[in-house]
DNA sequence: AAGGACGCCAACCGCACTGTT
DNA sequence: CAACAGTGCGGTTGGCGTCCT
């Protein structure tokens, strides 16, 4: 039985998104939250596919995320987890605040894979390449293929959901962590607690153990949507299009969306508030920070009149009673449908 | 200066999983 | 329990920008 196809694409636009349909997408979720993306772009006037609202949402416009090339402590992060995870891009995700997967799958296969084959250690399996060819053209002749039984592990009847009972023995290579471990997955745990390479301080730590996921953190406060100028608003330009990869075009392509979809000359992106408190703290102490951000930035939403165009809509959001918090907005109590 | 090669990344595609009826 | 709907996830691709010749 084949799968219905997300929607009806007869119609639908694909490709870069316009700056028109981010304000749409923008607009919708800051008045009615996060849920039912098949019914986002029709309720929000996009002529895309729900499937594509809620990439574009998760991976570009979500205002939790950092933008512009990896650390260097993310990097290795990535590459520990890897090692531990395989291809899991979201669960490694999970432990980069305000990263999505496929930004640190794009990282991985344009600079770490490089820069691993360099250092002599085979991207795919953490060892040493001289003694991962040897093992590894026996079974796996693609250099491609996943050590770690990504799509395997979903349909193997003995595992879990988090199924890492599959883990081949080449994770606990040179690479493993002690730091990163996942309380629901017990194999890794334990690997975890065996391997010394990988170290990081105590707040890293907390930082790593409290999982900032960044598919937990979705819930996320109006005004941290920036809001798109009408000058902005009106070209039909791809903010996509100028993205580059070099660290000067990166900051053009990223922070130039930022700063043109931000209305305020003075307003900062993130609050540095809220960075610092999401690297000094849990998830709660994240949520604690942006309510204080939302205390703060509470004149903000004088400006906002452009964008939400429904009067309730605005006072569900800027009155705390009527909201019961930040979080609220995007509760899918809201939804009406 | 021109154009081909390469690198990068946003977005798409399709499968898998989960929850609901 | 099967069928279906909704969503998540990872692999792949298209297009733009930069580099190199």
């Amino acid at each position: 039985m084949g799968r219905q196809p997300c929607c009806d694409k007869v119609g639908l636009k694909k490709g870069p998104w316009t700056a028109e349909e981010d304000k749409k997408l923008i607009n919708f979720i800051l008045s009615n939250g996060q849920c039912c993306w098949r019914a986002v772009p029709k309720l929000a006037g996009l002529l895309r596919c729900g499937k594509s609202c809620r990439l574009r949402w998760t991976n570009y416009l979500r205002p939790d995320l950092k933008r512009g090339l990896l650390s260097d402590y993310e990097e290795q992060l990535v590459i520990d987890l890897h090692a531990q995870l395989g291809n899991r891009w979201s669960k490694i995700a999970s432990h980069l605040p305000g990263r999505t997967d496929n930004e640190i799958k794009n990282h991985w296969n344009t600079h770490i894979k490089k820069k691993l084959k360099k250092m002599g250690i085979d991207p795919l399996t953490h060892q040493p390449l001289s003694t991962v060819t040897d093992q590894s053209h026996i079974t796996q002749p693609d250099d491609e293929q996943q050590p770690h039984q990504k799509q395997d592990d979903h349909t193997n009847p003995e595992v879990s959901n988090d199924d890492h009972q599959s883990q081949p023995e080449t994770t606990s290579s040179s690479f493993q962590s002690s730091s990163v471990t996942e309380p629901k997955d017990d194999q890794l745990a334990e690997n975890s607690r065996t391997s010394t390479l990988f170290v990081v301080d105590e707040d890293e730590m907390q930082l790593i153990n409290n999982g900032f996921c960044t598919d937990e953190v979705p819930l996320m406060e109006p005004h941290e949507i920036n809001v798109v100028s009408s000058s902005s608003a009106a070209t039909t330009t791809s903010y996509s299009s100028s993205s580059s990869s070099s660290s000067s075009t990166t900051s053009s392509s990223s922070s130039n969306f930022l700063e043109d979809l931000q209305l305020m000359p003075d307003f900062e992106w993130p609050p540095s508030d809220y960075g610092n408190n999401i690297n000094g703290g849990s998830t709660t102490t994240t949520s604690s920070a942006m309510t204080g951000f939302w205390d703060d930035q509470a004149d903000y939403f004088n400006s906002w009149d452009l964008l939400i165009d429904d009067d309730v809509d605005r006072k569900q959001i800027l009155d705390p009673s009527l909201t019961q918090g930040p979080e609220t907005v995007l509760d899918h109590e809201y939804w009406p449908f």
